[in-house]
DNA sequence: CGCGACGTTGATTTGCCTCAACGATTGTGG
DNA sequence: CCACAATCGTTGAGGCAAATCAACGTCGCG
């Protein structure tokens, strides 16, 4: 059943007893979309997390001059949200959407917290989470600086193949701060070597 | 005294009595240090806090080039750490270090542990730092892929004039990830404007 | 079928780097 | 306290990475 995928998710890195895991499991809402579907709007409070059980979500911003930066993909098995609307409750400047037809859990913030308070291991486990993004985040900007667009898209395909295989490439473009053609050239520059 | 700049500080977000003052102050260790001396090595594990009273740090990492690029500055009044190494207590792959002369607090990460469980409060506040520290991060890899240098250069002398008058500019030149040619070329081009 | 989104290719331009050289300032040892 | 070295900021020449703009083939989808 669709509970799975989360609890074993989950069981990574705390160890639920059955009544745990029921009490976690009824605070989950269970969401079909299409691919395009909007999460979360610019300008609204980001108020859940999202788990995605299968397809692939993007958060992203959209700069001064219309430009899209993709600030991260969430594919199947991972957690996403827009974490300073969400622990400020200001509005969001990224928008959430699906790049992808998506299946998906939400939780509401408010359950969140009565969650810690009543299975104080879930703290950990999103404390967790949440150390993981930083971190991501500050290598994703130390790749930036450092190494040149061909070696990262190597990296990222290396590290993200199933992200590689469902979604346009001129996401991946955005994701890695280069246009499409210049990825192209890229790709081509890799083929022929 | 030394310590009333670290308590009006955190009395921004937290609200002390006396006795949780002195508490706090207490946990505090008071250092000096000559421009240059090495806070945090790499590989090592970091176990503090740092709060800067005066003069100026940086937290900085080094590619396989041998290039130097920082990550953050710390002037006085603020906060600093290593947090992915403080929080998983694993090796740091970046180093901290004092670009002038500086005194300082730094706090053991045990004894802060304590100071959470003695007043919560101080969760609050750290759990704040940190958020912004988030924030702050995510900005600059969004304005790194979006903005080009010179209006970068604006906005930080803008944004943090008083490090800008106290350190050298190729440290500048680091954080914008530039070369300090290219930021004397466009200082040069903003004087002639 | 036809249209729009996508990926590619080529030509041109631009942002930024590297290397080298040079004054100006700072610091240091004798 | 001076002399010399090191650090710093700047300038110029040349080069490379990546952007922009335009055009075109392909394909999935309404």
């Amino acid at each position: 059943m669709k509970e799975e995928a989360i609890i074993k998710n989950v069981s990574r890195h705390i160890k639920l007893d059955e009544m745990e895991k029921n009490y976690f499991v009824n605070l989950l809402h269970h969401r079909i979309l299409k691919k395009g579907e909007i999460l979360l709007k610019y300008g609204e409070v980001c108020r859940y997390n999202y788990f995605v059980i299968n397809g692939c979500l993007r958060v992203y911003s959209v700069d001064e001059y219309g430009t899209e930066h993709i600030i991260a993909f969430a594919p199947a098995d991972w957690w996403t949200s827009e974490l300073y609307s969400y622990l400020t409750e200001s509005p969001s400047e990224n928008i959430i959407d699906t790049l992808t037809a998506a299946e998906l859990f939400e939780i509401k913030k408010q359950d969140m917290e009565e969650l810690f308070v009543r299975i104080p291991k879930f703290e950990r486990f999103f404390r967790i989470l949440f150390q993981n993004a930083m971190v991501n985040h500050l290598n994703r900007l130390k790749q930036v600086l450092s190494i040149p667009a061909e070696e990262r898209y190597i990296q990222f395909i290396k590290q993200y193949p199933f992200i590689f295989n469902q979604i346009p490439l001129k996401y991946i473009a955005s994701f890695l701060g280069v246009s499409p053609e210049f990825l192209s050239k890229i790709r081509n520059k890799i083929a022929h070597s």
